[in-house]
DNA sequence: CAGTCTCTCGAACGTTGGTCGAGAGTGCGA
DNA sequence: TCGCACTCTCGACCAACGTTCGAGAGACTG
């Protein structure tokens, strides 16, 4: 059953189900399906779809379609949409390596490239306004709050360091990639120069200039991790050996 | 016309419109309508609406609802749903003040009053993935902006500091209006101490703990405002008189 | 009193996320 | 070989959603 032609319809319409045309055997698929729908290809579909279109675009129909599937189909795998959702999101921080070396190294790294993956699916952080307790990401945060530990950090500043930088990460990767397309961008930006009386500041200064957003990134990094350093009562100074 | 009950349901049901229940003027509203609907209304109504249940809870349907209207009629005042929660987005920052004094302490307090409004109303956070070009939000930026300006920050800096608060603010915004009911935040950290073997660091410093978030965030920001007054090449040092 | 402009709404459309129960296909034990 | 149970798929259907259209009511203007 299910044979689907290039374009992904399913063939047949609604033709009757079993021992329909004649000789059918021959057009069905060959042996043992290569095509089996399972959870991990559901995801990556959805990855897929959203990175196509973004939020707005992932449908649980369109995503039936795409896998070939009739939309109650995908209830047996999923829960919900949201379930789609939140799996997708686990699945891209599978793309963020896991670094090693000294602590500030590793951090830095770990953050940079968290960020860069987030970036890569600019749908993504909007979607951490809800519980990420994915495996991947757990293990990136269990990496980066161990990295802190390891260079002494404890208790209430342990605490501060690892949710500041991951807050710092989360906060730019939304500004960003909601300022994602140019022409938003643009409009943007003479929305501001029409009001440079009000906002004379940020129009000196052209706010919001198609800027190189990476080094604005790091140099902010930079300012939290020396600031983190400096260490603040008990905290720790230099980076282990 | 559209006289209301207390609940707000519209009286006379399917009614004949005009010259329907005799002595039917005297059940009418006084003379001047005071409940006219207005885009403030609308946006105010919407804000409460989002309060109460999210942003899954804004229907244009309950809206209207609320409103005693029915649900066209927004759309003349209003292009999109879109419309609303933009406009939603920008008038709870209305509720943070503008402070006045040194720059370092200026900028503390705004960025705390910042705070202070997104976790008030939890489904702001991820809303600001869409363009916020709100007269409130845009004050308050030129504001920052200007205040760390006046601080010596010239250039990329003041653009890295600008961007890093703002995003520092967002970010932790994000993630603590995530965990913002206890009982998500509990399950999660059950979820976390049933894999103490794959996540042994944030097990033992309790990730997720039901802890003092102000002062996380206040510790984090002071980390920030440290690394950004001891500046790096050109940048400043001291508050000014 | 006609005309215009502002504002409201009933009816309806297309699409969405999701449910239900009927099956097809497969493997397994008797 | 049969029958049963389990896995997986789907057609039909539902309520709810955002939004459009065109018909008006009501209040001002000339």
């Amino acid at each position: 059953m299910r044979a689907v032609d290039a374009k992904g319809n399913r063939a047949g319409g609604r033709g009757g189900r079993s021992g329909g045309v004649p000789g059918e055997v021959w057009l069905r698929e060959p042996r043992a399906r290569r095509d089996a729908l399972t959870l991990d290809r559901i995801v990556a579909t959805a990855v897929d779809l959203l990175d196509a279109d973004g939020v707005a675009g992932l449908t649980m129909r369109r995503l039936a379609d795409r896998l070939a599937v009739a939309p109650p189909t995908l209830y047996w795998h999923v829960k919900t949409k949201d379930d789609v959702l939140d799996l997708a999101v686990d699945a891209i921080f599978a793309e963020v390596p896991v670094p090693s070396g000294p602590w500030r190294d590793a951090v830095r790294e770990l953050v940079l490239a968290w960020r860069a993956t987030m970036l890569r699916h600019p749908w993504s952080p909007p979607l951490l306004g809800r519980p990420a307790l994915g495996p991947n990401v757990l293990e990136r945060t269990e990496f980066l709050q161990g990295a802190l530990a390891s260079a002494g950090f404890t208790g209430a500043h342990l605490a501060a360091a690892t949710h500041g930088l991951a807050n710092f990460v989360i906060g730019s990767a939304l500004t960003q990639s909601t300022w994602h397309s140019p022409e938003a961008l643009g409009t943007a930006r003479a929305h501001l120069r029409a009001r440079a009386d009000d906002y004379p500041t940020l129009v000196a200064n052209d706010h919001l200039a198609d800027q190189d957003w990476d080094a604005l990134f790091e140099r902010g990094l930079d300012h939290f991790l020396t600031g983190l350093a400096q260490g603040i009562g008990s905290g720790p100074v230099s980076s282990p050996p």
